[in-house]
DNA sequence: ATCGATATGGAATATTTATTCCTTCTTATT
DNA sequence: AATAAGAAGGAATAAATATTCCATATCGAT
């Protein structure tokens, strides 16, 4: 038995740092009971979501009980679940905070101002932004979660979509591109407001594929959850895992699109809507032959 | 007085992300007694303070009482300050944490066979791809040729916007933050079939963006042809000098989008539309004041 | 200098969140 | 199949955290 409740002595161990934990987590993997595995899984998965989230979310999204999070710190030597948050906390925001700081707020100064030479080299600001997103758009997405989610598309009897304001041009572009690939495609474009409409029709055999990026939409929030409600497959692509859309969706791709004197770009999210269509319609031309 | 507190409308406004929060707090800085300003820089200067630790500790770092910062939260417009918390949270997690993905937990799941060849690596091959069309677009367009381009907007009583198939998400962002920038905007959407109708009504100092690539659709082609006709300005986005659209544009930005197996990108475009929105959103700005 | 109005600190309260504990299942062993 | 030991669920409880409220202080106007 590991790290046994009220023994003064077990609490020794306890790891402080994210890598001793992942591997203290590795270690014990094997002797843990199936509930235990499950959390054991989710903390090594989603790092994130234990570290930022409450436990009733983190719960939630692991498909246990609160309790039993708790449990599993326990296991591991933390007196309770926080302290184990805090681990993991504190090491992903010591890792990836400071990088981001190179431009923050030049405050007050010239609120309004922006004055120089400031509209000229925007061009060139931009390219150098969406060139960064793109490598790390590379290097973020695998090729297995891009077939997983052509196994999606294909599977579906009709692929819904779903994107409003920002996320707007790259779903309606994946609405006409799904469309000439030979897909039974229904755009949800919010004509008339008539929204709410068209995604009631959705099907269990069908697929639901929704954009969406902070601020999130609502009328994307909520085709979200009149799919998942009706029991349709979900493939949502999206900003953070703190977004609206990761609960209850199959799949979640995450993007991270460059952003430019607080104007964000849409190329990441483009190019990798772009690569979904193309490799959806490379396999299903494969298959049919 | 600002944000009072029970009042149900005034819980319109209230920031939704980092950028219009920061600026809100800049704008209204200056109206704020000595204690609400000490709580307004520190949230401007340690929003990862702000966003991460419990309101004691907020309190004690910034110096001031935990209901200072509630309060301060509800002259913002917010609730309470766990919303504020939460608006600056998620929009740090979103920009950074996503940063941290790629090397995700293969951990168990024994890294199942990276299998066949055909559509493994579309979306490395589109990044590549566009990485060199983003370039080529940076050299080809020139700082003075955007600056034309803002001028032109700048002058339109009210821009037209058409684009249609490939071309329809540049253009719907187009229209959809030029409208955001302030710009009186029209989006010829052809919805209902009734774009003739949209386009008719244009004004001989009202402006048409026309955006079109091989092979060109016939319905911005007769929109451009209608412009023309009507004596307006047109400025064109295309893809080669012998483009329907060139010949009658007071200005074309040529864009030679990168092309993955007979698939042609978006991305160089739709660079150079935000481009062209960001500088006109600063140029504007410049010149209000 | 006095009064009124607004801002502040801090204790009291409400709310949310974590943890515990007890009952009900599971599962392995005989 | 019966039993016991461990695991899991979930309600109850404890802890923490956020929010409210009010007495006191500060500031500006007369």
């Amino acid at each position: 038995m590991l790290g046994e409740d009220g023994d003064p002595d077990t609490t020794v161990e306890a790891p402080d740092t994210l890598e001793t934990l992942r591997s203290t987590i590795v270690q014990v993997y094997e002797d843990l009971s199936r509930r235990m595995k499950q959390v054991a899984t989710f903390v090594l998965d989603k790092p994130e979501d234990v570290a930022f989230e409450t436990l009733a979310v983190i719960a939630e999204r692991a498909d246990v009980q609160p309790s039993a999070i708790v449990r599993f710190a326990k296991i591991l030597g933390y007196p309770g679940a926080s302290q184990m948050q805090k681990v993991i906390r504190d090491e992903l925001l010591a890792n990836h905070m400071t990088l981001a700081y190179g431009e923050r707020a030049r405050q007050f100064t010239a609120a309004s101002g922006e004055a120089d030479g400031a509209t000229d080299n925007i061009l060139g600001e931009y390219v150098e932004a969406d060139l960064v997103s793109l490598n790390h758009l590379r290097q973020s997405i695998s090729a297995a979660q891009i077939r997983e989610a052509n196994a999606a598309i294909a599977q579906a009897s009709t692929v819904y979509i779903a994107g409003f304001r920002r996320a707007f041009p790259p779903a309606s572009y994946l609405a006409y591109a799904l469309q000439r690939a030979g897909k039974r495609t229904c755009f949800i474009d919010g004509t008339g407001g008539l929204w709410a409409n068209q995604i009631r029709g959705i099907q269990p055999d069908d697929l639901l594929i929704a954009i969406s990026f902070r601020p999130y939409a609502e009328e994307t929030v909520k085709c979200h959850a009149i799919a998942l409600e009706r029991g349709a497959p979900i493939l949502s692509i999206t900003d953070s895992n703190v977004s609206p859309l990761v609960k209850g969706s199959g799949q979640v791709l995450l993007v991270r699109d460059a952003e430019v004197r607080s104007f964000r770009s849409l190329t990441a999210t483009l190019c990798l809507v772009q690569s979904l269509v193309i490799s959806y319609a490379f396999a299903s031309q494969e298959h049919d032959n």
